[in-house]
DNA sequence: ACGTAAGACGAGTAATTTAGTAGGGTATGA
DNA sequence: TCATACCCTACTAAATTACTCGTCTTACGT
Protein backbone atom coordinates (compact mmCIF):
# COMPACT_ATOMS: atom_id res chain seq x y z
CA UNK A 1 0.00 0.00 0.00
CA UNK A 2 3.27 2.45 0.19
CA UNK A 3 3.32 5.28 -2.40
CA UNK A 4 6.97 4.91 -4.08
CA UNK A 5 9.38 7.45 -3.54
CA UNK A 6 9.19 8.18 -7.37
CA UNK A 7 5.48 9.36 -6.61
CA UNK A 8 6.83 11.84 -3.92
CA UNK A 9 9.30 13.08 -5.37
CA UNK A 10 7.58 13.74 -8.61
CA UNK A 11 4.30 14.91 -7.23
CA UNK A 12 6.97 17.80 -4.74
CA UNK A 13 8.45 18.38 -8.26
CA UNK A 14 5.28 19.22 -9.32
CA UNK A 15 4.54 21.43 -6.33
CA UNK A 16 7.59 23.35 -6.80
CA UNK A 17 6.68 24.17 -10.06
CA UNK A 18 3.22 25.03 -9.48
CA UNK A 19 4.52 27.28 -6.59
CA UNK A 20 6.42 29.23 -10.01
CA UNK A 21 3.63 28.60 -12.23
CA UNK A 22 3.84 31.27 -14.92
CA UNK A 23 7.23 33.02 -14.28
CA UNK A 24 9.38 30.72 -16.56
CA UNK A 25 11.09 27.19 -16.98
CA UNK A 26 13.06 26.07 -13.78
CA UNK A 27 15.46 24.08 -14.67
CA UNK A 28 16.39 20.20 -13.20
CA UNK A 29 19.44 21.18 -11.48
CA UNK A 30 17.10 23.82 -9.49
CA UNK A 31 14.20 20.93 -8.60
CA UNK A 32 16.38 17.99 -7.59
CA UNK A 33 18.62 20.57 -5.34
CA UNK A 34 15.64 21.14 -3.75
CA UNK A 35 14.32 17.91 -2.95
CA UNK A 36 18.26 16.91 -2.68
CA UNK A 37 18.25 13.87 -5.01
CA UNK A 38 20.12 13.28 -7.70
CA UNK A 39 19.47 14.94 -11.05
CA UNK A 40 19.75 11.94 -13.23
CA UNK A 41 16.69 10.11 -10.81
CA UNK A 42 14.44 13.45 -11.25
CA UNK A 43 15.02 13.23 -14.97
CA UNK A 44 13.19 10.27 -15.26
CA UNK A 45 10.08 11.41 -13.75
CA UNK A 46 9.91 14.70 -15.05
CA UNK A 47 10.18 12.77 -18.44
CA UNK A 48 7.11 10.76 -17.78
CA UNK A 49 5.11 13.83 -16.33
CA UNK A 50 6.53 15.38 -19.87
CA UNK A 51 4.98 11.98 -21.66
CA UNK A 52 1.97 12.46 -20.26
CA UNK A 53 1.16 16.15 -21.30
CA UNK A 54 1.55 17.27 -17.72
CA UNK A 55 5.06 19.22 -17.65
CA UNK A 56 6.49 21.20 -20.64
CA UNK A 57 10.33 21.52 -21.52
CA UNK A 58 12.78 24.27 -22.77
CA UNK A 59 16.10 22.79 -24.60
CA UNK A 60 19.16 25.00 -23.81
CA UNK A 61 20.23 27.54 -21.65
CA UNK A 62 17.66 29.14 -19.67
CA UNK A 63 15.48 26.35 -20.23
CA UNK A 64 13.59 23.99 -17.98
CA UNK A 65 10.49 22.12 -16.49
CA UNK A 66 6.87 23.90 -16.65
CA UNK A 67 3.53 22.94 -16.35
CA UNK A 68 1.49 22.70 -19.22
CA UNK A 69 -1.91 24.09 -17.22
CA UNK A 70 -2.75 26.24 -14.78
CA UNK A 71 -2.31 23.99 -11.64
CA UNK A 72 -5.73 24.70 -10.17
CA UNK A 73 -6.96 22.68 -12.76
CA UNK A 74 -4.98 19.56 -12.44
CA UNK A 75 -5.37 16.89 -10.21
CA UNK A 76 -3.40 14.83 -7.92
CA UNK A 77 -4.60 11.66 -9.82
CA UNK A 78 -3.51 13.17 -12.93
CA UNK A 79 -0.34 13.28 -11.74
CA UNK A 80 0.07 10.14 -9.70
CA UNK A 81 -1.58 8.10 -12.12
CA UNK A 82 1.66 8.93 -14.21
CA UNK A 83 4.26 8.47 -11.68
CA UNK A 84 2.74 5.23 -10.55
CA UNK A 85 1.43 3.58 -13.83
CA UNK A 86 -1.55 3.43 -11.80
CA UNK A 87 -3.41 4.38 -8.76
CA UNK A 88 -5.06 1.32 -8.43
CA UNK A 89 -4.76 -1.15 -5.07
CA UNK A 90 -5.29 -4.19 -7.16
CA UNK A 91 -5.27 -4.51 -10.87
CA UNK A 92 -9.12 -6.11 -11.09
CA UNK A 93 -10.61 -2.47 -10.00
CA UNK A 94 -7.91 -0.54 -12.29
CA UNK A 95 -9.76 1.47 -14.97
CA UNK A 96 -8.30 -0.43 -17.70
CA UNK A 97 -8.90 -3.93 -16.21
CA UNK A 98 -11.09 -5.95 -18.07
CA UNK A 99 -11.76 -7.10 -15.02
CA UNK A 100 -9.91 -10.23 -13.36
CA UNK A 101 -10.96 -13.99 -14.25
CA UNK A 102 -11.51 -15.10 -10.52
CA UNK A 103 -13.53 -11.75 -10.16
CA UNK A 104 -16.57 -14.34 -9.62
CA UNK A 105 -14.93 -15.99 -6.61
CA UNK A 106 -13.08 -12.96 -5.24
CA UNK A 107 -14.57 -12.30 -2.36
CA UNK A 108 -12.92 -9.19 -1.51
CA UNK A 109 -14.08 -7.51 -4.95
CA UNK A 110 -16.82 -5.13 -3.12
CA UNK A 111 -14.00 -4.02 -0.17
CA UNK A 112 -11.69 -3.37 -3.48
CA UNK A 113 -14.15 -1.04 -4.85
CA UNK A 114 -14.93 0.86 -2.32
CA UNK A 115 -11.77 1.37 -0.94
CA UNK A 116 -10.76 2.18 -4.69
CA UNK A 117 -13.70 4.92 -4.80
CA UNK A 118 -12.92 6.98 -1.98
CA UNK A 119 -8.90 7.05 -2.80
CA UNK A 120 -9.99 7.84 -5.92
CA UNK A 121 -12.13 10.78 -4.82
CA UNK A 122 -9.64 12.45 -2.68
CA UNK A 123 -7.06 12.24 -5.66
CA UNK A 124 -9.39 13.52 -8.34
CA UNK A 125 -10.34 16.25 -5.80
CA UNK A 126 -7.52 17.68 -4.52
CA UNK A 127 -5.37 20.15 -7.04
CA UNK A 128 -2.03 20.77 -7.20
CA UNK A 129 -2.69 24.71 -6.50
CA UNK A 130 -4.29 23.21 -3.37
CA UNK A 131 -1.23 21.94 -2.24
CA UNK A 132 1.05 24.28 -3.05
CA UNK A 133 -1.36 26.96 -1.19
CA UNK A 134 -1.00 24.51 1.56
CA UNK A 135 2.62 24.49 1.69
CA UNK A 136 2.75 28.05 0.92
CA UNK A 137 0.32 28.60 4.31
CA UNK A 138 2.19 26.84 5.96
CA UNK A 139 5.72 27.68 5.73
CA UNK A 140 4.19 31.56 6.12
CA UNK A 141 2.76 30.56 9.65
CA UNK A 142 6.20 28.97 11.36
CA UNK A 143 8.60 30.58 9.56
CA UNK A 144 11.47 31.37 11.42
CA UNK A 145 10.29 28.86 13.90
CA UNK A 146 11.71 25.92 13.18
CA UNK A 147 13.77 24.27 15.69
CA UNK A 148 14.42 20.96 13.78
CA UNK A 149 15.62 21.85 10.46
CA UNK A 150 16.62 25.54 11.81
CA UNK A 151 15.99 26.12 8.04
CA UNK A 152 12.95 28.55 8.33
CA UNK A 153 10.59 25.84 7.76
CA UNK A 154 8.78 23.96 10.73
CA UNK A 155 8.27 20.70 12.36
CA UNK A 156 4.83 18.97 12.84
CA UNK A 157 2.82 20.06 15.29
CA UNK A 158 2.83 17.66 18.81
CA UNK A 159 0.57 14.63 18.05
CA UNK A 160 -2.55 14.25 19.72
CA UNK A 161 -3.26 11.04 20.27
CA UNK B 1 0.21 1.83 -3.89
CA UNK B 2 -0.53 -2.30 -4.49
CA UNK B 3 -2.15 -4.21 -2.10
CA UNK B 4 0.07 -6.89 -1.83
CA UNK B 5 -0.82 -10.73 -2.35
CA UNK B 6 -0.36 -11.32 0.82
CA UNK B 7 -3.26 -8.85 1.68
CA UNK B 8 -5.22 -10.46 -0.56
CA UNK B 9 -4.73 -14.06 0.33
CA UNK B 10 -4.88 -13.58 3.78
CA UNK B 11 -7.94 -11.53 3.97
CA UNK B 12 -9.92 -13.69 1.29
CA UNK B 13 -9.20 -16.31 4.12
CA UNK B 14 -10.52 -14.77 7.05
CA UNK B 15 -13.16 -14.49 5.19
CA UNK B 16 -13.54 -18.01 4.65
CA UNK B 17 -12.82 -18.46 8.22
CA UNK B 18 -16.06 -16.25 8.57
CA UNK B 19 -18.20 -17.99 6.40
CA UNK B 20 -17.95 -21.24 9.26
CA UNK B 21 -17.66 -19.17 12.32
CA UNK B 22 -18.95 -21.12 14.66
CA UNK B 23 -18.34 -24.53 13.30
CA UNK B 24 -15.02 -25.51 14.79
CA UNK B 25 -11.82 -24.87 13.32
CA UNK B 26 -10.87 -25.20 9.22
CA UNK B 27 -7.88 -27.05 8.18
CA UNK B 28 -4.64 -25.24 6.38
CA UNK B 29 -5.02 -27.69 3.32
CA UNK B 30 -8.83 -26.85 2.97
CA UNK B 31 -7.96 -23.27 3.34
CA UNK B 32 -5.32 -23.50 0.51
CA UNK B 33 -6.87 -25.31 -1.61
CA UNK B 34 -9.83 -23.43 -1.62
CA UNK B 35 -7.36 -20.34 -3.30
CA UNK B 36 -5.44 -22.56 -5.05
CA UNK B 37 -1.86 -21.63 -3.13
CA UNK B 38 0.57 -23.42 -1.39
CA UNK B 39 -0.15 -24.70 2.14
CA UNK B 40 3.34 -23.61 3.28
CA UNK B 41 2.55 -19.73 1.84
CA UNK B 42 -0.54 -19.40 3.74
CA UNK B 43 0.36 -20.65 6.92
CA UNK B 44 3.08 -17.88 7.37
CA UNK B 45 -0.33 -15.38 6.81
CA UNK B 46 -2.15 -17.32 9.30
CA UNK B 47 0.67 -17.22 11.76
CA UNK B 48 0.82 -13.91 11.56
CA UNK B 49 -2.70 -13.49 12.35
CA UNK B 50 -2.55 -15.60 15.54
CA UNK B 51 0.21 -13.55 16.33
CA UNK B 52 -2.38 -10.88 16.28
CA UNK B 53 -4.76 -12.32 18.02
CA UNK B 54 -7.36 -12.39 15.10
CA UNK B 55 -7.12 -16.11 14.34
CA UNK B 56 -6.86 -19.22 16.72
CA UNK B 57 -5.74 -22.79 16.33
CA UNK B 58 -6.67 -26.36 17.35
CA UNK B 59 -3.35 -28.46 17.02
CA UNK B 60 -3.87 -31.92 16.04
CA UNK B 61 -5.86 -34.45 13.88
CA UNK B 62 -9.40 -32.35 13.20
CA UNK B 63 -7.21 -29.26 13.77
CA UNK B 64 -7.11 -26.45 12.04
CA UNK B 65 -8.03 -22.34 12.32
CA UNK B 66 -10.69 -20.78 13.44
CA UNK B 67 -11.72 -16.67 14.61
CA UNK B 68 -11.27 -15.66 17.50
CA UNK B 69 -14.00 -13.19 17.54
CA UNK B 70 -16.90 -12.92 15.99
CA UNK B 71 -16.76 -11.19 12.05
CA UNK B 72 -18.84 -8.67 12.84
CA UNK B 73 -16.64 -6.86 15.56
CA UNK B 74 -13.54 -7.54 13.43
CA UNK B 75 -12.48 -4.71 11.27
CA UNK B 76 -10.65 -5.01 7.41
CA UNK B 77 -8.31 -2.59 8.94
CA UNK B 78 -7.38 -4.86 11.87
CA UNK B 79 -6.74 -7.80 9.48
CA UNK B 80 -4.80 -5.71 6.63
CA UNK B 81 -2.50 -3.88 9.47
CA UNK B 82 -0.89 -7.55 10.44
CA UNK B 83 -0.58 -8.53 6.93
CA UNK B 84 1.00 -5.77 5.49
CA UNK B 85 3.00 -4.31 8.26
CA UNK B 86 1.10 -1.04 8.41
CA UNK B 87 -1.87 0.14 6.24
CA UNK B 88 -0.04 3.79 5.51
CA UNK B 89 0.51 5.12 2.27
CA UNK B 90 3.66 6.89 3.51
CA UNK B 91 5.51 6.56 6.20
CA UNK B 92 5.45 10.06 8.03
CA UNK B 93 1.14 9.43 8.11
CA UNK B 94 1.64 5.94 9.90
CA UNK B 95 -0.10 5.86 13.40
CA UNK B 96 2.89 5.14 15.26
CA UNK B 97 5.07 7.35 13.67
CA UNK B 98 7.05 9.97 15.24
CA UNK B 99 6.35 12.40 11.89
CA UNK B 100 9.07 12.60 9.36
CA UNK B 101 11.62 14.93 9.74
CA UNK B 102 11.49 16.55 6.43
CA UNK B 103 7.66 16.80 7.66
CA UNK B 104 8.48 20.90 7.93
CA UNK B 105 9.18 21.13 3.97
CA UNK B 106 6.81 18.32 2.96
CA UNK B 107 4.79 19.97 0.42
CA UNK B 108 2.62 17.12 -0.12
CA UNK B 109 1.72 16.30 3.60
CA UNK B 110 -1.49 17.52 3.83
CA UNK B 111 -2.53 15.59 0.95
CA UNK B 112 -1.39 12.25 2.35
CA UNK B 113 -2.97 13.09 5.55
CA UNK B 114 -6.50 13.38 4.11
CA UNK B 115 -5.57 10.35 2.13
CA UNK B 116 -4.86 8.21 4.95
CA UNK B 117 -7.71 9.16 6.47
CA UNK B 118 -10.51 8.43 3.75
CA UNK B 119 -8.84 4.94 3.42
CA UNK B 120 -8.50 4.08 6.99
CA UNK B 121 -12.58 5.28 7.06
CA UNK B 122 -13.18 2.12 4.76
CA UNK B 123 -11.22 -0.28 6.24
CA UNK B 124 -12.35 0.72 9.70
CA UNK B 125 -15.63 1.03 9.33
CA UNK B 126 -15.74 -2.39 7.13
CA UNK B 127 -16.39 -5.85 8.43
CA UNK B 128 -14.88 -8.99 7.51
CA UNK B 129 -19.23 -10.11 8.49
CA UNK B 130 -19.76 -7.61 5.22
CA UNK B 131 -17.64 -9.37 2.70
CA UNK B 132 -18.90 -12.76 3.82
CA UNK B 133 -22.22 -11.60 3.14
CA UNK B 134 -21.44 -9.84 0.16
CA UNK B 135 -20.08 -12.78 -1.34
CA UNK B 136 -22.55 -15.02 -0.41
CA UNK B 137 -25.18 -12.70 -1.55
CA UNK B 138 -23.15 -12.13 -4.63
CA UNK B 139 -22.68 -16.13 -4.84
CA UNK B 140 -26.56 -16.89 -4.45
CA UNK B 141 -27.66 -14.80 -6.99
CA UNK B 142 -25.45 -15.76 -9.91
CA UNK B 143 -25.06 -19.29 -8.93
CA UNK B 144 -25.40 -21.70 -12.08
CA UNK B 145 -24.53 -18.80 -14.57
CA UNK B 146 -21.02 -18.22 -14.65
CA UNK B 147 -19.70 -18.47 -17.78
CA UNK B 148 -16.08 -17.76 -17.62
CA UNK B 149 -15.51 -20.94 -14.40
CA UNK B 150 -18.37 -23.35 -15.14
CA UNK B 151 -18.16 -23.72 -11.47
CA UNK B 152 -21.40 -22.09 -10.17
CA UNK B 153 -20.22 -18.64 -10.30
CA UNK B 154 -19.36 -15.37 -12.24
CA UNK B 155 -17.94 -13.21 -14.16
CA UNK B 156 -17.75 -9.56 -13.40
CA UNK B 157 -21.35 -7.53 -15.22
CA UNK B 158 -19.67 -5.98 -18.31
CA UNK B 159 -17.95 -2.67 -17.81
CA UNK B 160 -20.21 0.63 -18.50
CA UNK B 161 -17.78 2.91 -19.56
C1' DA C 1 0.99 -47.06 22.47
C1' DC C 2 1.27 -45.70 18.03
C1' DG C 3 0.20 -43.91 13.50
C1' DT C 4 -1.33 -40.10 11.29
C1' DA C 5 -3.31 -35.58 10.69
C1' DA C 6 -2.59 -31.35 11.80
C1' DG C 7 -0.17 -26.83 13.26
C1' DA C 8 4.78 -24.29 14.60
C1' DC C 9 8.85 -22.51 13.29
C1' DG C 10 13.19 -21.05 11.14
C1' DA C 11 15.97 -20.73 7.27
C1' DG C 12 16.74 -20.24 2.70
C1' DT C 13 15.90 -18.83 -2.21
C1' DA C 14 14.00 -17.14 -6.55
C1' DA C 15 11.66 -13.52 -8.80
C1' DT C 16 10.25 -9.01 -9.16
C1' DT C 17 10.23 -4.28 -8.32
C1' DT C 18 12.28 -0.10 -6.94
C1' DA C 19 15.78 3.10 -6.66
C1' DG C 20 19.44 5.04 -8.42
C1' DT C 21 23.78 5.60 -11.68
C1' DA C 22 26.39 6.32 -15.91
C1' DG C 23 27.33 8.21 -20.05
C1' DG C 24 26.73 9.79 -24.47
C1' DG C 25 23.57 12.69 -27.42
C1' DT C 26 21.01 17.04 -28.90
C1' DA C 27 19.28 21.79 -28.73
C1' DT C 28 19.96 26.73 -27.78
C1' DG C 29 21.13 31.25 -25.81
C1' DA C 30 24.89 34.42 -24.93
C1' DT D 1 31.51 28.05 -29.96
C1' DC D 2 30.99 27.13 -25.32
C1' DA D 3 28.34 26.40 -21.45
C1' DT D 4 23.86 25.18 -19.97
C1' DA D 5 20.25 22.34 -20.01
C1' DC D 6 17.07 18.68 -21.67
C1' DC D 7 16.95 13.67 -24.12
C1' DC D 8 17.54 8.84 -24.04
C1' DT D 9 19.11 4.08 -23.17
C1' DA D 10 21.16 0.90 -20.56
C1' DC D 11 22.72 -0.96 -16.59
C1' DT D 12 23.18 -2.21 -11.63
C1' DA D 13 22.37 -2.55 -6.76
C1' DA D 14 19.28 -2.91 -3.11
C1' DA D 15 15.15 -4.07 -1.21
C1' DT D 16 10.95 -6.39 -1.11
C1' DT D 17 7.88 -10.02 -2.18
C1' DA D 18 6.58 -14.41 -2.88
C1' DC D 19 7.40 -18.30 -2.14
C1' DT D 20 9.72 -23.41 -0.62
C1' DC D 21 11.76 -26.84 2.53
C1' DG D 22 12.75 -29.46 6.42
C1' DT D 23 12.16 -30.55 10.97
C1' DC D 24 9.65 -30.41 15.15
C1' DT D 25 5.51 -30.62 18.28
C1' DT D 26 0.79 -31.68 19.45
C1' DA D 27 -3.20 -34.51 19.84
C1' DC D 28 -7.06 -37.48 17.99
C1' DG D 29 -8.49 -42.16 16.96
C1' DT D 30 -7.90 -46.96 17.24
Amino acid sequence: MKLSTRSKYGLKAVVDLAIRYGSGPVSLPTLAGEQGISEGYLEQLLRELKKGGVVDTVRGAQGGYELVCNPAELSVQRVLSLLEGSTAVVDCVDIDSRGCTSACTCSARPLFLKLQSRINDVLEKTSIQELADDYLEQKKRYDKSCSVCGQGAVPVPARTR
